[in-house]
RNA sequence: GGCGGCGUGGCCGAGUGGUUUAGGCAAGGGCCUGCAAAGCCUUGCACAGCGGUUCGAUUCCGCUCGCCGCCUCCA
């Protein structure tokens, strides 16, 4: 079984689902105000290889990532391009599915929208009212933090020293300055819902516990997000479960930040390239391959040079796919998948998906495969490309095999080619050569003949 | 100020108390090829510095220097 780091002890731990065969995942989704960026990126990956994972280890995996559709910084852009708020979520979520599809980012098993738990979340607030670990304050309802005990296991920080170095601004509302808000009054506002407590809306923290409680039950097994959500979002979480009387998540995960210039990327610092940028110019996979490059809790530095790299590393599994599919035919269909690959991945990736070292795994292979197909040792290249094909694809990293459907232009010049070169026409074979390459197509001279292929 | 983390060969980035190499990209040499491409082989005195523990440390401990993150909205 796979161990992951959990934050809320700092140990590297073996998952154990609750419930045999069945693994319950909450990842904290985007709140839908801009573009995605490649720090949102990341988190999407590190969990789609990770659900990907528990998946070809034969768990089922209920998968719950929610959309944050009600929030200031949606309001902040609604009223500056006056707007509805509605809109604006709408058309950034629209944006956010179109990007997880171009990374190929499995759909979770259910998402969940703030808005449609508006009642939900006023009802659990007024139980935490009601059993007094939440408090009425002049503009909003205020969560009771010195209430827990173990507040600032997230953050790695007692309840004192919390309080002591808390940097928040004071709030006559507030018994405690590190209490924080489940519901914000904004009577005048029109964006907002009638609640016993007033007219106004959630605040953030509150969602997550309604959303994952309503789908998952009140504790499951992996609780996911950016290294920044640990405090104080998860935290606040936590703290509103534990409340309650829930357990909650058995294992906080968090993923680390990307970097530029070994600085975090962030809007403030708006040091931040968006998806659909990096998408418009690169491969995405090479985004994918550079993000299972590094370990998830690593900082991870990008730029145009390592998505070069990446993109250019990615050719040699792609070259590695295609030569398989050459010598691919049913005479070759009972060959197993070579199990010492399969076994070593699947101890990379249990110890705290270590995925650089799964990559440096699947690379080994790919060198094998090619050793044994050069060697003529056929059955054992085949065993070794259909374990690279089942890393290739937990990895997300494959590509459509559609069937290269060549245009009977470019067949034309191909076989016009392969004649030339059987006269030993080189200097016209060059010449097509070169014309096939500027209409997109790559040529290989193999002892077969020439293999032509889409680059 | 409190807490957490990091410093590996040209770049990125794993890992380990010692004998065999992470891996990718880049660079040099070679094989293959009509030339290429793809592929293969091969080369490069790596583990911030200083002490300590140890038969032996890049890996454990301490200190120093440098860097980053969280403590505020943030993936």
């Amino acid at each position: 079984m796979i161990h992951l780091h959990n934050s809320a002890t700092g140990q590297i731990e073996e998952l154990r689902p609750a419930v045999d065969g069945i693994i319950k995942m909450y990842v904290c989704g985007p709140t839908v105000y801009d573009v995605p960026h490649l720090g949102h990126g990341r988190f999407v990956l590190v969990y789609d290889i990770l659900r990907r994972y528990l998946e070809y280890q034969g768990h089922g995996v209920i998968h719950v990532s929610n959309i944050t559709d009600v929030d200031d910084k949606i309001l902040a852009r609604a009223d500056s391009e006056n707007r509805q708020p509605s809109q604006v979520a709408g058309e950034y979520e629209k944006v956010w599915w179109k990007v997880l599809d171009d990374l190929n980012v499995l759909r979770p098993t259910h998402v969940p929208h703030a808005t449609a738990y508006i009642q939900e979340m006023i009802t659990f607030i007024s139980e935490l009212i009601e059993i007094g670990a939440a408090y009425i304050g002049g503009d909003g309802v205020y969560f009771e933090v010195s209430r827990i005990e173990s507040y600032g296991l997230l953050a790695h920080q007692s309840l004192e020293s919390m309080r002591s170095g808390a940097r928040v601004e004071p709030n006559p509302n507030k018994r405690s300055p590190i209490d924080f808000a489940l519901w914000k009054n904004t009577p005048n506002a029109e964006w907002a819902w009638e609640s016993p407590f007033g007219r106004g809306r959630p605040g953030w923290h509150t969602e997550c516990v309604v959303m994952a409680q309503d789908l998952l039950g009140s504790s499951f097994d992996i609780h996911g997000g950016g290294a920044d959500l640990a405090f104080p979002h998860h935290e606040n979480e936590r703290a509103q479960a534990l409340a309650l009387g829930s357990s909650f998540a058995d294992k906080w995960v968090h993923n680390g930040f990307i970097v530029v210039g070994d600085e975090k990327m962030s809007k403030s610092l708006s040091n931040f390239v968006t998806l659909p940028e990096l998408i418009g110019e690169d491969d995405p996979r090479a985004f994918r391959l550079l993000v299972l490059q590094s370990h998830y809790r690593s900082p991870l530095e990008v730029n145009s040079t390592l998505i070069g790299d990446a993109a250019r590393a990615l050719e040699r599994i792609d070259n590695a796919l295609v030569r398989f599919d050459r010598h691919y035919d049913a005479s070759i269909s009972h060959v197993q998948a070579d199990s010492e690959i399969l076994e070593s991945f699947g101890q990379a990736m249990d110890n705290d998906m270590d995925t650089p070292l799964a990559i440096s795994i699947l690379f080994q292979g790919i060198t094998s495969m090619n050793v044994s197909f050069d060697n003529g040792d056929l059955t054992k290249a085949i065993a070794i490309a259909k374990a690279i094909e089942i890393v290739v694809r937990v990895f997300g990293l494959g590509v459509t095999r559609s069937e290269l459907v060549l245009p009977d232009a470019v067949v034309e010049l191909f076989l016009e080619r392969e004649g030339a070169r059987q006269r030993k026409d080189f200097a016209a074979s060059d010449r097509l050569r070169d014309r096939l390459l500027e209409l997109g197509y790559g040529i290989e001279d193999t002892k077969e003949g020439g293999q032509i292929r889409k680059l």
